[in-house]
DNA sequence: TGGGTGTCTAATGACAATATCTCTAACGATGGA
DNA sequence: TGCATCGTTAGAGATATAAGTAGTAGACATGCC
């Protein structure tokens, strides 16, 4: 522990060298003792009303130190009782929280409280919230009727027969019921009846006043006097936003104090006003825009940009449907017209039209069916159950999300013409709530609602640290998610009926012109056919269900402009994303966002929430947010070149052409060969395949074109979060960094920074490496760039009409994007003063056997992946090459056939992707595969690759092995762990499932679960059909294989990931622009050399600490008294120790039981003395000997026993020493 | 007449050894040989003697006394046996690729002057029979569709599970392909399977265990259930009680892996009950089927988009509130010209789309290579 | 308890089988006491 | 009114669906038999 601890520490200072960081990381220690001690006066404050504590599970969090991490013990964690059963009533159980929310959100206040009286055993932590929101919603109604007679009942119902004690916000509600009463005398009296009460239960007045997600500033002034309080007197964690409330209420906001300002008063911007801002945005959301040459790009202030992101966020569903409208208006006016020549958008328009009103039946049907609850019709009950969540958003909303969705689905799943019933109707469900949710903190907002939760700080570069400290501060009271805000998610099962009937609605009325030619007359027919229907495909004899596209809307799809058909929440932003304050508050401004991608574990989420509430992931959030600060544009001469090519239809580089598809092969006679009919149906499902696949290619370049369009004249940014390993992701998906080729082609950094004489160097070495010209030193790079000048200069000048250079590239639209680069700075007169925007990576070369070799100290394998400073960069590839070639020619020569036929034939090609895939565990039959693949295309037949394959491989895993011997035995002993781990049942498990994940935390404090537990699902009736999905919530027994084959992999990734985050701190400490693609490191081409320095120093740091002696302690403290079943052999040492100790326990105990484990201990003893005394019989004839008794083979009987969990010592570390590295210039290059 | 078993040896317990009228090697008893080793396949394996020698003599093999009869997976060989001892045939080719059976197989092969001859080539391969042809082992001959194939008789036992249900189907789609051995005319096929098979082929309009294969094979062949545990099929729907004469009663003990099982007689129909062509009939069936309990005029919505049209093209005759499964073959045949003839019928008729195919991916992102 | 047998075989981003039949438990109605 | 019985129904669990298996070999789980 201690040693964990002081690697912890050492991690952290050297983190935050000087500067910012040191500031950051200062204010939050400051910050996080606060609020310990905050916690602590409260709890004292408050033993009366013990519920007053706000954590939702009773979990023990170990005493905080610093240096501990997070555990959380099988009996606390939520579900590992009552696991499975996700019987019927269970799923309505939890739709039912979803529904009343709903519900009360819609005004239905009626069935709500029906609701609430009808639930059963729910948590008191959960209980108050659903009171409080029951509460929070009466406050309307209240005031209208000027009597709070609903609320005080309420109350006294709560407390005398529901036994639930009021808490802060209950109170905080009380008194804002109060405040809306107009008579003054009314009004003082109920307030101080109210205080009274909170008093008289311990309370203090300024926190229930500093409660979050309630008042109002004009509420929070009215109370304040009222009660003579000042600010002074507010709650610690929530004095600041109000005081800062306060002020900017009192005036008018000037620029200089934004980075101060909370999300107070939206509408008091200065400069260029909100409808030029809305103007500005025409790219992004207004129909009329078309894209101008050269439009001026108006300079915005961070407040002014953070106003357009709202509008960005909150205007873009009506956005596409005025788009749709505007491209339906112009084909109409267009005059008459082919119906199956109208666009994509205008058919959508005509969609959401018809669309609409049919939700609006449906919606009024829910009323209805709500209304008279007796009449319960198979339809009506099921309305009862979805019915409040369509109220929650307009008809049009729906209909526009439904639509939105329908588009983006196409293609996924493996569908070729749609989707998947089940992936639809619940990702729809989904987009229906973070709508749905996104609307209500919009609502909240309006209301001039302050929540804790501070909605963005925007400043200039230098102020965000202080800013985000002091918002961190603010996060860390309790106003983290205050009660008013808290929803639960919506059930799985809920979504889907929401998906479904809104889909289904859809299939109704969506409709897409046909043609098609009789088969008997020859007639050309046009008919008005479904868009989308429901059908079924077999795959692998399973049913599925999918929703299909008619092949006339596939093809607008592939060509039509998909302006407009965006969701914004998928889009980049115009400003630098709302830094992470918490596990769930951060990126995009609207939508509530998490920080980690989880795969429906609520053991991942319990460890991050606790992680993040504990303040153990400051570092990691400060590391996405430099990734997010780091500020896009799009390459404007690629876009070009781009869209051209997409306008021509050719297949250029990545863009499959327009419309040329594979010819399916003709079919055979009817009566020929079943085999040959076989091969021909598999002939044909490969083209199809094919083509789908090309389809798909082209529908994704035609969004990324869309955004990048859009984007032309905008400063972009990527939120970033992060998967269960802490490697980071961009939030948008269409389109970032991570794309492919024409992607990274397309962006580059919006600053701009003077080459240099080095930048100048990176960047030829940089076109280089886009070439493809990698393995060579640099000083080769750079001469082959120059070289190469005059191919570079004729690419950067007729892209398209020249010689075409860049296309041979490896990346060609990233070496165009280069070409124009290069050809631009070497024109100008000082090539070293050209201002240059070009990302220059550095890659790790192999970082997984990088982080293997470094944590094994393996010397030979550093070399061979350039941990050791060398002259010229190794290549794995080729190393492990060369050493199978000289085994294959020693065989050779020892006459072993196999080997003859392969001399010569061992390249880097062959074993490259099975040595890049050891590092993913990759077995010896996969492998095998991979190899025979390559055999093939070196030209080994057929029917001699399939064996020739295996024996290579057999030759190349030995020589991973020797070459990588101590991260070989690393790998083995992380996948031992693993498997230890996965098999080891806490004591007080009560039954012998495995339920045990393998957990761990990086040294950035990130608790790292693996998710992998066997899945229950179950069959769900939606109004498509059934659909077969999970509970979310349910703890499942882990699936001990993939927590083992997964684990080696995923912790490297996490050290990676820890790597990456690390150097992306130093780097803004330093002032560079950074981003990743997990272990390629990008920077402006003068930084380059800097940012090398930071990174090595980055993982020279990171691997100086003994890691694996830290994860083995984590391992024995984490699973501290668990037990594991172990086995021996009888006669050996430890077996023959647990017989003893068995008998002699037993013998203590009772007489009966010793006799037993005597006799027990004898047979044993006995069967190493039996030998086989049947003597083989010699059968006469061969039939007689099929039937013959094979004699049993002698058996070693083993012991078996529950013991502790036991790891094996870690194998020794080699000679290798991490600082070498320092020198090694191709370690990333 | 100058058999002699050998001497039993103690651990051998040939107690229960079934006596045989010619001198191939004894075989243990029937419990031996439903537990005796390990490494035995599974499948419909026989392992009671006297059950084969009654089918044996029950049925009429003098139809194929100038045929080949060609065996499939004859196992521990007791039909081999039980049918040389009734009729001797002329040529018996036994298919039988595990090894464990070797010796037996070879016991045959030597002691029947090359009327019985064994081949390790694997029955479930379309190749083997390419093979067998080409070098002579068998001769069949193409024969006029007007009657049933006599020159070769296919006698198979299937492999249990998955495989064999498959093996099966794929058989009957040889029947309207006329491909394979069936490109020889009417060869008639005897065919062991799970009785659950056999009784999803035999059900009639309204069992609820009608699915696509019951289709074709009732449009294809005349099925004659020759053994059959006792009441095996007096739960299935509507049977045809002319398959269903002289039944064979057989046990779960006859077998190595106890169950039922069922001999089915396979005489393909000089002419399919359909007129439509296979491929678009196998492709309603497929489609209909999957919504089998559903009135026909809603699973018509199966078979492809904008399917009110493909409704108005129905003939008139047919009852569309009908469930699918209570359709005749006939009926089926209806749907499907009609579909035939819908203009907006789908272009390709097989399934597309992977779900279990690697390389899937096709923008190649995040620059991680697959399948270089 | 152990041997034979069946399953799987490259990490992550990026999760997804369904219609229908059978059987059982719970529920409700009914009717006689 | 209490309650025994019968009929109905909801829901949980089971099963079929499609259909080439090539070729290897080693590890590991299985509440097996």
């Amino acid at each position: 522990m201690q040693r964990i601890a002081a690697a912890r520490r050492r991690v952290l200072t050297t983190c935050s060298l000087s500067g910012k960081s040191v500031l950051l990381a200062g204010r939050l220690s400051v910050a996080s003792s606060a609020s310990v001690a905050l916690r602590q006066t409260r709890l004292q404050s408050t033993t009366a009303a013990s519920s007053f504590a706000s954590s939702q599970q009773t979990i023990e969090i170990p005493k905080k130190t610093d240096d501990d991490f997070i555990i959380v013990r099988h009996k606390d964690m939520p579900g590992s009782s009552g696991r499975d059963n996700f019987t019927a009533k269970v799923r309505e159980r939890s739709e039912a929280f979803s529904i009343y929310y709903a519900c009360l959100a819609t005004g239905n206040v009626e069935r709500a409280k029906s609701i609430l009286s009808r639930l059963h055993n729910v948590p008191p932590a959960t209980a108050i919230k659903l009171h409080n929101q029951y509460l929070f919603t009466l406050v309307g109604e209240c005031a209208k009727a000027q009597d709070l007679s609903l609320m005080t009942k309420w109350l006294d119902k709560m407390q005398k027969e529901l036994d639930i004690v009021p808490n802060e916000t209950t109170y905080a509600i009380l008194c804002k019921g109060a405040l809306g009463l107009t008579d003054k005398d009314m009004r003082e009296m109920m307030l101080k009846n109210f205080a009274e009460m909170f008093l008289k239960n311990g309370g203090v007045l300024g926190d229930m006043i500093g409660q979050a997600g309630v008042y109002s500033v004009d509420d929070i002034k009215a109370l304040i006097d009222m009660f003579g309080l000042s600010v002074a007197n507010i709650k610690q964690g929530s004095r600041q936003v109000i005081a800062d409330a306060l002020a900017a209420a009192e005036r008018q906001v000037s620029e200089d104090d934004v980075q101060n300002i909370a999300e107070v008063a939206p509408t008091k911007v200065s400069g260029p006003g909100m409808h030029l801002l809305k103007q500005s945005l025409a790219a992004l959301i207004d129909p009329n825009y078309s894209a101008s040459e050269n439009e001026a790009r108006i300079p915005f202030s961070m407040l002014e940009s953070y106003e357009r992101q709202k509008i960005l966020e909150e205007s873009a569903l009506d956005a596409a449907v005025a788009r749709w409208k505007h491209d339906h208006e112009t084909t109409v006016n267009r005059g008459k017209l082919n119906p199956l020549k109208k666009s994509l958008n205008a058919l959508l328009w005509e969609w959401h039209q018809a669309l609409v009103p049919l939700i609006e039946d449906e919606v009024r049907r829910c009323k209805e069916a709500q209304k008279n609850t007796t009449a319960a019709s198979g339809a009506d009950v099921d309305r009862l159950a979805y019915g409040p969540c369509l109220l929650l958003l307009s008809p049009e909303q729906l209909s526009t999300i439904t639509i939105l969705e329908l588009l983006r689905l196409q293609g996924t799943g493996g569908v070729a013409e749609g989707m998947r019933v089940a992936r639809a109707v619940l990702s729809l469900g989904k987009q229906v709530e973070s709508e749905a949710q996104a609307d209500m903190l919009k609502e909240q907002a309006d209301n001039g609602i302050l929540v804790g939760d501070m909605k963005t700080i925007f400043s200039n570069e230098k102020a965000f640290a202080l800013a985000k400290a002091k918002a961190k501060a603010r996060a860390k009271g309790d106003m983290a998610t205050p009660d008013t805000e808290w929803r639960p998610d919506w059930p799985h099962t809920l979504r889907a009926r929401v998906g479904s009937v809104l889909i289904s609605l859809l299939m109704h009325v969506a409709k897409v012109p046909n043609e098609a030619d009789d088969s008997v007359t020859g007639e050309k027919l046009v008919e008005v056919t479904p868009a989308f229907y429901h059908a079924y495909q077999y795959s692998n004899g399973k049913k599925l269900g999918v929703i299909k596209m008619h092949p006339a809307l596939m093809r607008h799809l592939g060509t039509d402009p998909m302006r407009g058909n965006v969701h914004p929440r998928l889009l980049p932003m115009v400003v630098p994303p709302r830094p992470w304050l918490s596990w769930n508050n951060g990126g995009y401004l609207r939508a509530k966002t998490r920080v980690m991608r989880t795969r429906d574990a609520p053991e991942q989420l319990l460890y991050l929430k606790k992680a993040s509430d504990r303040g153990d992931l400051d570092l990691v959030f400060a590391g996405l947010d430099v990734l997010g600060r780091t500020a896009w544009a799009i390459n404007r001469r690629v876009l070009d070149v781009a869209v051209t090519v997409w306008n021509t239809g050719e297949a250029i580089a990545s863009i499959p052409a327009t419309d040329t598809n594979f010819e399916y092969p003709s079919e055979p006679p009817p009566d020929c060969d079943p085999a040959i009919r076989a091969m021909y149906v598999r002939k044909c499902k490969e083209v199809a395949h094919a083509n789908q696949n090309k389809h798909s290619l082209r529908c994704d370049v035609n969004y990324k074109l869309e955004i990048a369009r859009a984007f032309v004249n905008e400063k972009m940014y990527f939120p970033h979060n992060i998967d269960f390993r802490g490697r980071a992701y961009p939030i948008p998906p269409h389109f970032n960094h991570l794309g492919n080729d024409l992607c990274r082609g397309l962006l580059v950094f919006h600053e701009g920074k003077e080459l240099g004489e080095e930048g100048l160097r990176w960047l030829k070495i940089h076109m280089a490496n886009v070439r493809g010209f990698d393995k060579a030193s640099f000083s080769e790079r750079a001469a082959y760039t120059m070289e190469n000048l005059e191919h570079i200069f004729d690419s950067a000048d007729k892209p398209l009409g020249g010689k075409r250079w860049w296309l041979e590239a490896e990346d060609p639209w990233q070496c165009l994007a280069t070409c124009f680069e290069l050809a631009d700075a070497l024109r100008s007169p000082n090539p070293e003063k050209y201002i240059s925007r070009m990302p220059v990576h550095q890659d790790g070369t192999c970082n997984g056997l990088q982080h293997y070799a470094a944590l094994g100290g393996d010397i030979v394998g550093a070399k061979q992946v350039n941990l050791e400073p060398s002259d010229s960069p190794q290549d794995v590839y080729t190393g492990v090459a060369n050493l199978v070639a000289a085994e294959v020619e020693r065989d050779a020569a020892a006459g072993n056939s196999n080997a003859q036929e392969l001399v010569g034939k061992i390249t880097r090609k062959v074993v490259k992707q099975t040595v890049m895939t050891n590092v993913y565990g990759v077995t010896w039959i996969g492998a095998r595969d991979q190899i025979e693949g390559q055999l093939r295309d070196v030209g080994i037949p057929d029917d001699r690759a399939f064996v020739l394959a295996a024996y290579v491989t057999k030759i190349v895993f030995s020589a991973m092995k020797s070459m990588f011997s101590g991260a070989h035995m690393i790998q083995d002993w992380l996948s031992d762990a693993a498997k230890i781990i996965a098999k080891a049942h806490p004591i007080d498990a009560d039954d012998d499932t495995n339920m045990t994940a393998v957990i761990w935390t990086t040294p950035l404090n990130l608790p790292v679960v693996q998710p992998y537990r066997k899945i229950s699902r179950k069959q769900i009736k939606t109004n498509l059909q059934t659909v077969f999905i999970s509970n979310p919530d349910a703890m499942n027994e882990v699936d001990v294989r993939k927590q083992r084959t997964a684990f080696p992999p995923n912790f490297i990734h996490s050290l990676d990931a820890t790597h990456m985050l690390m150097s992306a701190l130093a780097t803004s400490e330093a002032g560079i622009t950074f981003a990743a693609v997990h272990d390629s490191y990008w920077t402006h081409a003068s930084d380059v050399d800097k940012m090398n320095v930071m990174l090595r120093d980055a993982f020279v740091r990171l691997h100086q600490d003994d890691i694996m002696g830290n994860l083995k302690r984590e391992f024995e403290e984490r699973y501290k008294g668990y037990k594991t079943q172990m086995s021996a052999l009888a006669d050996s040492a430890e077996g023959k120790a647990v017989l003893a100790q068995r008998a002699s326990k037993s013998r203590t105990k009772s007489t009966e039981a010793d006799v037993a484990d005597v006799a027990d201990v004898a047979d044993v003893a006995d069967v190493a003395d039996v030998a086989d005394v049947a003597e083989a019989a010699s059968p006469t004839s061969a039939v007689e000997a099929m039937f013959a008794e094979e004699a049993a083979p002698k058996k070693n009987k083993s012991v078996k026993w529950w013991g502790d969990l036991v790891f094996r010592p870690l194998p020794a570390k080699g000679e290798w020493d991490v600082q070498n590295l320092k020198q090694s210039q191709y370690f990333f290059s | 007449g100058d058999f002699q078993p050998t001497t039993p040896r103690r651990q051998l317990d040939m107690r229960g050894t079934q006596l045989l009228r010619t001198s191939f090697e004894a075989l243990p008893s029937q419990a031996r040989l439903s537990t005796y080793a390990t490494g035995v396949p599974k499948r419909t394996l026989m392992v009671n003697q006297d059950l084969a020698n009654r089918l044996a003599e029950a049925y009429d093999w003098s139809y194929y006394k100038n045929g080949d009869i060609l065996e499939m997976n004859p196992g521990f060989g007791l039909f081999t046996r039980a049918i040389w001892n009734v009729a001797k045939p002329r040529r018996h080719v036994l298919m039988e690729p595990h090894k464990k059976f070797i010796p037996i197989m070879e016991d045959f092969d030597a002691k029947t002057e090359g009327r019985i001859k064994y081949t390790s080539l694997e029955g479930y391969d379309w190749a083997t029979y390419d093979k067998l042809i080409a070098d002579g082992t068998i001769t069949p001959e193409n024969q006029s569709m007007e009657r049933v194939n006599d020159s070769l008789l296919l006698f198979a036992s299937m492999p249990n599970g998955a495989t064999g249900e498959a093996l099966a189907v794929q058989f009957l789609c040889t029947l309207p392909r006329r491909n394979w051995i069936q490109k020889y005319g009417r060869v008639r096929m005897l065919i062991w399977m799970k009785t659950k098979s056999a009784d999803r082929l035999l059900v009639g309009p309204g069992g609820h265990t009608r699915a696509r294969p019951t289709i074709i094979a009732q449009a294809c062949a005349d099925m004659r259930v020759i053994a059959s545990p006792k009441d095996a099929h007096m739960g299935a729907f509507n049977y045809d009680e002319a398959a269903m004469k002289d039944v064979i009663e057989t046990t779960p003990d006859d077998w190595r892996q106890r169950g039922d099982y069922t001999l089915v007689e396979f005489t393909p129909k000089e002419k399919p009950l359909f007129n439509s062509d296979f491929a678009e009939f196998d492709y309603v069936l497929r489609n209909l089927f999957i919504l089998r309990a559903t009135a026909m005029e809603k699973s018509l919505m199966m078979l492809g988009s904008g399917s009110d049209s493909l409704i108005k093209c129905m003939p008139s005759g047919l009852d569309l509130s009908k469930p699918v499964n209570a359709y005749t073959v006939e009926e089926f045949d209806q749907v499907t010209q009609a579909f035939s003839k819908w203009p907006f019928k789908p272009t390709e008729l097989f399934e597309k789309g992977w779900t279990n195919d690697r390389e899937k991916d096709p923008k190649g992102e995040n620059g991680v290579v697959k399948n270089i």
